[in-house]
DNA sequence: GGGTATAGTATTGTAAACAATAATGGTTGA
DNA sequence: TCAACCATTATTGTTTACAATACTATACCC
């Protein structure tokens, strides 16, 4: 039965939402017996997906010395959020195709979401939702590639801003998203596209690159309740 | 010592490149125990290799079968198509940075090389050159990541050509690398980004989806030569 | 007292044997 | 002659034990 792919999936799924929601600091140690032990499942396979998510560049494999958070360099972290933006920000611009009533849909129901968390007071569902908003458009204006490419690079955005975050700010504005689905319905992609860049750019402006970012190793309790 | 990643980067950096040269056609099998001879390797190296290269679309493992060269269906191939023709395009038109005389000089001493092959005509060589035209121009514009990316959907496109190429046609006019470096060096970037469109345009038009791809499944011998 | 060396411990890396699964070929019966 | 079934073979998947390496703590010397 092909249950160990399934299962090496939900493994690093609960890794990189960990990851996603700010609880695994890049740096912390990624041992392969705790991680077993955590998942219910076996070395090999806790192999298998680390050695995985280190070719999405979110974890890093040091020889002899086991599995690491990633800790994206400032270079690095430019580069991701240059190529970011050139991938949204060009997409609105010229779009695969047009905003269907469907993806409208799609959109306006993540936006509830997010709405919700935001009374909730939940920062954390609030980061998860936004990112899949981003991608629901991608995904409804562009294509699969162009969002699997994305859904990486987002991840590693969420190290980069664990990682350089100024402090009080609150990224990623959801008025934004509010704006940028109207723009789309009055078919306005040139705004909407000048929008999403002004929307990154505020993200990137809170960040630090000269703060030495806190490394904050967290013991992989954290990762318990995430198994399921 | 860290020799073990040097090697397992080695024989992948071999598969891709047969994939690149269209040795290894898509649908190919990869048996473990093959091209750990091959390699003069083992197993265990040769399944982390498969696993990498799976992540990266140029291997499909099906569970229980084995591992196969990938075989991109006409919606992928769009979708990667497309998705690089953004990036490509996007990046000349708005370029991270001005290309730099070093970086014209990179450009040039590969054209230089280009012009070499196709004197020899060595098609193979060809192929080979022209993708490190592409990901030097990204990478002096743009920068890492996107040269990265850029670097699996060139496979990826390999993969894509070999299977959907219409018969008779020459892709890549090696022309179009020339003119685009006068462009960049005159500042032209708006015309080097239109330019680059028609260029890729042209390579997707030698494509027929319709075409049932032929699955020659060349036997592993091809492989050997590349061992180093 | 601090720094270095060393012994012990924990963790990662590798190999090999075994189990499970899928492909192959031959046989039998209609 | 063809098709279905079964046995054989080959290949993949998993587990285990062991080897190598890096970390830790203690003791010893300067």
């Amino acid at each position: 039965m092909g249950s160990s792919a399934k299962e090496e999936a939900r493994i690093a799924d609960a890794l990189c939402k960990a990851v996603l929601e700010r609880k695994l600091a890049p740096g912390s140690k990624l041992p392969e017996e705790e991680l077993a032990q955590i998942f219910r499942s076996n070395r090999a396979k806790i192999r298998r997906v680390l050695l995985s998510l280190s070719r999405s560049h979110i974890v890093t494999l040091e020889p002899g010395r086991g599995a690491f958070v990633s800790r994206p360099s400032p270079q690095e972290a430019r580069d991701v959020l240059a190529s970011r933006r050139l991938i949204e920000v060009s997409l609105l611009a010229h779009p695969y195709r047009k905003l269907s009533a469907q993806g409208a849909t799609r959109l306006r129901r993540i936006m509830a979401q997010e709405a919700e968390a935001h009374e909730a007071h939940d920062a954390i569902a609030m980061i998860y939702i936004s990112g899949q908003f981003h991608l629901t458009l991608i995904e409804e204006l562009g294509n699969r590639v162009l969002k699997s490419i994305t859904d990486e690079l987002i991840l590693r955005m969420s190290l980069i801003i664990t990682m350089y975050e100024r402090h009080n700010t609150t990224c990623c504005l959801s008025s934004d998203h509010h704006d940028l689905l109207e723009l789309l319905l009055a078919d306005n992609y040139a705004e909407a596209s000048a929008l999403m860049a002004r929307h990154l750019e505020g993200i990137e402006s809170c960040l630090d690159f000269h703060r030495e970012p806190v490394t904050t190793t967290i013991l992989s309790q954290i990762l318990k309740p995430l198994r399921d």
